[in-house]
RNA sequence: GGGAGCAUAGCUCAGCCGGUUCAGAGCAUCUGCCUUACAAGCAGAGGGUCACAGGUUCGAAUCCUGUUGCUCCCA
């Protein structure tokens, strides 16, 4: 058989999920197994996949993968979602091309280029994400704007309203001025930016050269001042009570009020209050009846009510208008200043605190349950340290906004009647209908077209916080068999950054609406940074292409790459020599099949007894292995399970295990030894099937002649079983030995071709136990190995534990650097020695350490002892030669 | 400003409900090797006063207090 020698990922990647694909192995429907079901947290459907994407994705295919092959019936529900301000933004920047104004398009018209670009658009990512591997269930995918979907999110947005818990308030909002939308606070970004301080006098009324002087960042904002505001117990301001103060340049009187929320450390101790643009102010604007004077526009020019500078820019006012207060003599100083500013997470656009009309969802009642199910452990948090974050979080949790000036989304299914009272309904007939009924005697005279909707849209996680209920059906039909079988789905994962955009709010909804989690462990991944730490951003052109990188070097090397050096939670700083190494185990697991393929198997021969004791010993260390990284999955410490796998693989396997039972050149292997391994390499695939989906499958096809149909991720992951912990706490001995023979050789410089003989010498009355005495013949090309009861001269010798070891070497041996060795390893045990006594010997110690630990100590007492009498005696040996 | 977390080898991290290993892994580094599966490899080696200072204890990387530095979240 022809095989490549190196392997070679083009060709085979694509093959088996053309395969896979065809023979329909992702697809899952309810049946009599126990289900397992991952929802994709759904990209954005403008997106392209990222080097995030690449690495939460693996997560999810790693974990889908592996329930698959322990025998549930695995279930990954892919789709996307709509994102409103991002498609919106996209839709108006591709219809600008064009030379169409969004503002010339009826809102039909409008979500017809949307869907166009959606249709056109929508799944790039979910193909990108087939090039990784992932095994979703594609008949499955789902969008939050297909009508199932859709209507879910009516559905519960009115039944939420009817229950009081959605209100529509007057309130100070985050307005993306680009956008021409209102945000959410966590869609807001805090950013610090240096900006000055200006420092502003005002005058007193009634008075020719009496001033007031404020510090404020936004000048531009004066014009919409509506008081001042000092600290009641500030001194320095005591004879302005009573007073009204004039606002530069327009001259409006405004009056000066007293309150204790002034820091009087900052500035001049004097604020300028102004209601509209600013939360704090707002708030005091409540409390002490103040005009609210909005001086902005939706898109961040100044009003009409602003007076002067109508229709510029508010960060071109801001210069403009501290040149005129400059000129007119209000402007006292103006100092650097370093504050945080709010940006839009979609647009990057600065926040502007805005009072707007908006709908809300009022979240205290909601957030109670959806604590206590983390609280308890109900869900689980991986790592747990997120629990903190969350209950912080849920703790102070405030409204949400839920309503967004956009178009692109489901649209408010509020219906207002010409009096300006709402219905809230789910079509507008139904509306009529509740209208009609509510104000009975004048019925006739409300007609359908009487009713205007709502204009406004929801937020994009509206959508989002149903979506593991939603991708089943579950809002509109709860009893469905689909919902009853995968919710609630087991894993989510996903990045910290969304645990409250996303993460807490399907708690909630899952608690709402199914009385029941939406799944019941949460994985954080950590965020690809590159390798000086930095996000991985396309401003900064520092992220790698993600598609460039699976061409390259195969989607197994970059899922091993990726994750080995991501534990949960943490960031992960992308280097490719990651995925080299996720490139360098492809190539050795290719060539192990090579090696193994290429023995020819003689049914004749007998198995050596070496090889019977190389089976039982990687028979030991495999279920062993196993073991663990069973308990690190269940422990979600998916790069300690890959690690373990991978070190199972290339050292445990390829270096100790096939070198122990390589059969001579050109020499064939008995067949009971080659069955064992060829078993072996298969499970190991299997083990590693869930990390390398495609090579695992390629090479299994190879080691064995399958039947079409035939799959490795249908297989059955090796379960571990009962094994001999005696026989590997053995072969470390072993281990020591061959080392330390590997070690005299290359020192003495003997060619591994050169055989040697090797005596030994047990001590303190030890028997010696020959298990391994083979595999030490074998590996290290001992033509005679044989037991001694003296100690041999003309000898190179070394000591593993007290046992002494004897390699015939006439001429090779420094007397003087030997003894030098010997000198510093007793030096080194003497001194352990004395450690241990020293313990042994505190009587406190003795009395109140556990007896396990004591007896410990004096097992390393014993050990130590013994191995000292030896090495004092070899000692002696070379001085007595060199006295003779 | 409020809260949380982190600080262990050059890098990324395990270990941390105190005690089998006078501190572990992978990568990187260094030294030998083109040994007939693999130089994308093999065989070895070096490398850490566990941030700092106190304390508790027979015993501290591990528990407590403080200091310093970093990160994240919230306002």
């Amino acid at each position: 058989m022809e095989i490549a020698s190196k392997y070679d990922s083009s060709g085979v990647e694509d093959k088996w999920y053309d395969y896979w694909m065809k023979e329909g192995f992702f697809h899952s429907v309810p049946d009599e197994r126990e289900p397992y079901c991952i929802v994709i947290p759904p990209p954005n459907v403008t997106g392209v996949l990222h080097m995030g994407h690449m690495l939460n994705n693996t997560i999810q295919d790693i974990l889908v993968r592996r329930a698959r092959m322990m025998g549930k019936n695995a279930c990954w529900v892919p789709g996307t979602d709509h994102a409103s301000i991002a498609t919106e933004a996209k839709v108006v920047s591709k219809l600008k091309e064009q030379g169409i104004d969004k503002s010339t398009l009826t809102r039909e018209q409008f979500l017809e280029h949307a869907w166009e670009w959606k249709a056109k658009y929508g799944g790039i990512i979910l193909d990108q994400l087939k090039k990784l591997g992932a095994s979703c269930d594609w008949e499955r995918t789902r969008f939050t704007m297909d009508e199932a979907l859709h209507d879910s999110v009516i559905e519960v947005f009115i039944d939420l309203y009817n229950k009081g818990l959605i209100y529509r308030g007057i309130r100070m909002v985050n307005w993306d001025p680009k956008a021409l939308t209102a945000v959410s606070d966590e869609e807001v970004n805090y950013k610090e930016v240096n900006s000055k301080l200006y420092y502003v006098r005002y005058r007193v009324e009634g008075t020719q050269d009496d001033w007031v002087t404020i510090a404020t960042t936004r000048p531009e904002t004066i014009l919409g001042d509506t008081a001042i505001c000092v600290h009641p117990e500030d001194d320095r301001y005591r004879q302005l009570s009573g007073k009204r103060i004039l606002v530069p340049l327009i001259n409006r009187s405004i009056p000066v009020i007293f309150d204790e929320y002034v820091d009087r450390e900052f500035g001049t101790g004097a604020l300028k209050v102004t209601p509209a643009h600013d939360v704090n102010d707002y708030n005091l604007g409540l409390k002490y009846k103040l005009e609210v004077i909005d001086t902005f526009n939706p898109n961040g020019t100044m009003s009409e009510a602003a007076k002067l500078f109508v229709g510029e820019d508010r960060f071109a006012v801001r210069r403009k208008i501290t040149e005129e207060l400059k000129n007119d003599g209000h402007l006292v100083k103006v100092e650097e200043y370093t504050n945080k500013v709010g940006y839009s997470e979609r647009t990057d656009e600065v926040i502007e605190p805005r009072i707007s009309v908006q709908w809300f969802m009022k979240m205290k009642e909601l957030a109670k349950p959806a604590l206590d199910l983390v609280e308890d452990d109900t869900i689980l948090f991986h790592p747990s340290k997120y629990k903190n974050m969350y209950r912080h979080w849920m703790e102070n949790v405030t409204d949400w906004c839920i309503s967004r000036q956009l178009w692109w989304g489901q649209r408010i299914p509020a219906y207002y009647l010409p009096d300006g009272t709402f219905i809230v309904a789910k079509t507008k007939a139904e509306a009529l209908a509740i209208a009609q009924s509510k104000i009975e005697n004048r019925k006739s005279k409300i007609v359908l077209n009487d009713l205007r909707q709502d204009e406004d849209v929801l937020d994009t996680w509206f959508s989002s916080w149903l979506w593991p209920i939603s991708v089943f059906d579950g809002i509109r039909n709860p009893d469905n068999p689909d919902i009853k079988y995968y919710y609630p789905t087991n894993d989510l994962i996903t990045a910290p950054e969304i645990i409250f955009f996303w993460v807490a709010r399907m708690i909630m909804a899952g608690w709402e609406y199914r009385r029941e989690v939406p799944f019941k462990n949460v994985y954080f991944t950590g965020i690809v940074r590159d390798k000086q730490g930095r996000k991985m951003s396309k401003m900064l052109g520092n992220s790698p292409e993600p598609l460039d990188l699976i061409r390259n070097n195969g989607a197994d090397a970059v899922r091993v790459g990726m994750l080995l050096c991501s534990p949960a939670g943490n960031d992960l700083l992308y280097d490719d020599a990651l995925i080299e190494q996720g490139r360098n185990f492809c190539n050795k697991l290719w060539n192990a099949m090579r090696l193994v393929k290429g023995w020819p198997v003689d049914e004749s021969i007998a198995r050596p007894e070496v090889n019977r004791v190389s089976v039982d010993w990687f028979n030991a260390v495999f279920n062993a292995s196993l073991k663990n990284i069973s308990a690190l999955y269940d422990d979600y410490r998916l790069s300690e399970a890959l690690m373990a796998s991978y070190k199972l693989v290339w050292d445990d396997f390829c270096s100790w295990f096939l070198e122990m039972i390589k059969p001579a050149y050109q020499q064939p292997i008995d067949s009971p030894t080659y069955m064992a391994v060829t078993g072996f390499f298969e499970k190991l695939l299997k083990v590693l099937h869930p990390f390398m989906p495609f090579i695992t499958e390629e090479i299994w096809h190879i080691l064995a002649d399958r039947t079409a149909g035939e799959s490795i991720m249908l297989s059955s992951q090796p379960v571990p079983e009962e094994y001999d912990q005696n026989l590997i706490d053995k072969f470390v001995f072993g281990e020591e030995v061959i080392m330390a023979i590997r070690n005299a050789r290359k020192e003495k410089n003997i060619p591994q071709k050169e055989s040697i003989c090797l005596f030994i010498r047990k001590n303190n009355s030890e028997l010696p136990d020959t298990t391994f005495d083979g595999l030490v013949v074998k590996l290290c090309n001992i033509s005679e190995l044989g037991y001694v009861d003296e100690k041999v001269d003309g000898c190179l010798s070394f000591v593993v534990g007290s046992t002494e070891f004897f390699i015939p070497l006439t001429g090779k041996i420094d007397v003087a650097e030997e003894m030098n060795k010997l000198e510093e390893e007793l030096a080194y045990t003497t001194g352990f020695l004395g450690k241990v006594m020293q313990k042994l010997g505190n009587e406190s110690f003795v009395k109140n350490a556990p007896a396990s630990v004591v007896e410990s100590e004096r097992r390393k007492q014993d050990d130590a002892e013994a191995r000292i009498r030896v090495l004092e005696e070899q000692i002696r040996g070379y001085k007595e030669n060199d006295n003779h």
